[in-house]
DNA sequence: GAGTCTCATGCGTATTCGGCATGGCAGCCA
DNA sequence: TGGCTGCCATGCCGAATACGCATGAGACTC
């Protein structure tokens, strides 16, 4: 019932007492029928609920009788004629609905919309979405690539469900949710016949303080180098090449060495060696699947957020 | 709550709680303003009432919350997303079907199907029509003609809503509803020249116990002749002619008397004239508006009664 | 850190909604 | 023709529901 202290806005145009949608559903099986008794015996109820519900139902409509009452059972009326198709419409979207719903809820159905960076895409989000795709097959995915802050924008702008992405150094990662997923020790890649290509166990990033580096940036901020700012030298950044493939190049060729974070060392190549960086501190690099924060995780999110996790449980620390 | 004492049939499939379309509708608010204390403010309710039929909502269709609840309002779901086309369905249809109602009592809308027998379209009818399509022009008029037994089957079988019969003595007026209109007095047309051409005030059938008779079939039971029986004489009927300007045709010429009723009195050719019968008894033919006994009218078919009894009145008697 | 804005929730009351039992009406059959 | 039967309507009562009110909890803002 309306309080009285509120005065409605003019858009509050009056559409009359509200329905149960039990009533329609009621209506229905007696129009079905033709009789509140068998009505009520197929809807497990008594006469006299069904009764009151249909005189509800005029009642609350206010266009006079849905049905005739005969000697034997009921007949409709033609408001009651009137009344059927809209009745239909009614229950039919409310059972569609509660299908959709739980096509939803199981992750049979919706969508996934991710997105990774680059290296995650080299093994870990091709083991989840296999992992993803076997478990939920109905469910249709959108995946995008992209750097760190770009994700983030689209997950911001409701565009992604979920991303895959990095911290390198300081980044604006409030007002999302981060579900760690694990911390990328990072490997410096050497041309295989570098004087250090044999090493055995981490080596000290500060042994690379004179070398020339081959970098993304040419500044170290923001980019796996800040890794070398942290341990006190400032790294001489040789050539500025942005495609992973192209770095290798010029590693192989002599040119440099490059950091190289976990997730891509599975994908180097032959002629190029990684020694592992001795990790003192916080770790280099860490990797989250990152969502909105207070959004709560459709179901296909959630399970692709498991897969992920699980993926992650493969890629060698 | 389903009693127990009965056994589900199989068809009662499980569609899960039933919803309420007021929860809907508050949904629906709440989406579009994306805060449960706007939509309160907008609805004439208070929030907290609103809180309490989305949680209502939610755990009725079981698919999760359709609301992140977000320190500053709500934001929608996945689930709510989706829900909103099906909701926006529901009410809807909710609102068509009320106007349709709506219009449909006001006869504003809606059908009206109805037959008469001849002599009743040469005036009664088209006056009522007239008032009618005057007061109710949006209905849809579907008009049949007929003998009174065929218009009495078509409402039987549902395709007319009211039919305008006659009793020409006994007919099987049963299980019909049958709403008085008037009492015809009958006439004799005789050709003008005939010797009680020029009689004042009305004759009695049995001045015409010697005439040759023009009728529209070779035995007087079941048409307006019975008065002749009724009148203790059986008329010789002379020639069967079905059509009335036929009728006139043979009367005119001479050839016999024929019994006409007044709702075709206005439509006899000059040269014959029109001789009222006493009426010494029950009338010798009734004229009614019969409907389906126990059947309610539509409001249109009852409006439509309405003009035709006042189009009765003109009708002299 | 106080103030403010949001939604959630405990409480009390009024309404609604079942089932049960009964009544009324009309057709059917002996 | 009168009892019987089948069907819908309704008074009654207990339980569930739904509202408003007041208050609590959480988070952002200044």
């Amino acid at each position: 019932m309306p309080n009285t202290h509120e005065t409605p806005l003019p858009n509050t145009r009056e559409t009359g007492p509200e329905l149960s949608s039990v009533w329609l559903r009621v209506f229905l099986e007696v129009a079905r029928h033709g009789s509140f008794t068998v009505a009520a015996r197929t809807l497990g109820w008594t006469q006299s609920a069904v009764s009151r519900q249909v005189a509800s139902l005029e009642a609350a409509l206010d266009g006079g009788p849905l049905f005739d009452r005969l000697p034997r059972g009921v007949a409709l009326t033609e408001a009651g004629r009137l009344l059927v198709p809209y009745a239909e419409t009614v229950t039919g979207a409310l059972r569609d609905a509660r299908r959709d719903l739980g096509a939803l809820r199981e992750a049979a159905g919706g969508r996934l919309r991710f997105g990774a960076f680059a290296t995650a895409d080299a093994a870990l989000v091709p083991h989840a979405l296999a992992l993803f795709r076997a478990r939920h097959p109905r469910v249709r995915v959108v995946r995008e690539e992209g750097f760190t802050p770009a994700l983030l924008d689209r997950l911001t702008a409701g565009h992604l469900d979920l991303a895959v992405v990095s911290t390198t150094g300081r980044a604006p990662l409030e007002s999302y949710e981060l579900h760690h997923l694990l911390d990328e020790p990072l490997y410096v890649a050497v041309p295989a016949g570098h004087p250090l290509a044999g090493h055995e166990g981490p080596v000290p990033l500060g042994r690379f303080a004179d070398a020339d580096w081959i970098s993304g940036s040419p500044r170290p901020e923001g980019t796996l180098l800040d890794a070398a700012l942290r341990q006190g030298f400032s790294p001489r950044v040789a050539h500025v090449v942005g495609e992973w493939t192209a770095k290798q190049g010029y590693v192989a060729a002599g040119l440099g060495v490059t950091l190289v974070p976990a997730l891509a060392a599975a994908s180097v190549r032959p002629d190029i060696t990684l020694l592992r960086v001795l990790d003192d501190g916080a770790p280099a690099r860490a990797v989250y699947a990152a969502t909105l924060r207070g959004r709560s995780l459709t179901p296909a999110a959630s399970a692709f957020l498991d897969a992920v996790r699980e993926a992650t449980a493969t890629i060698p620390a």
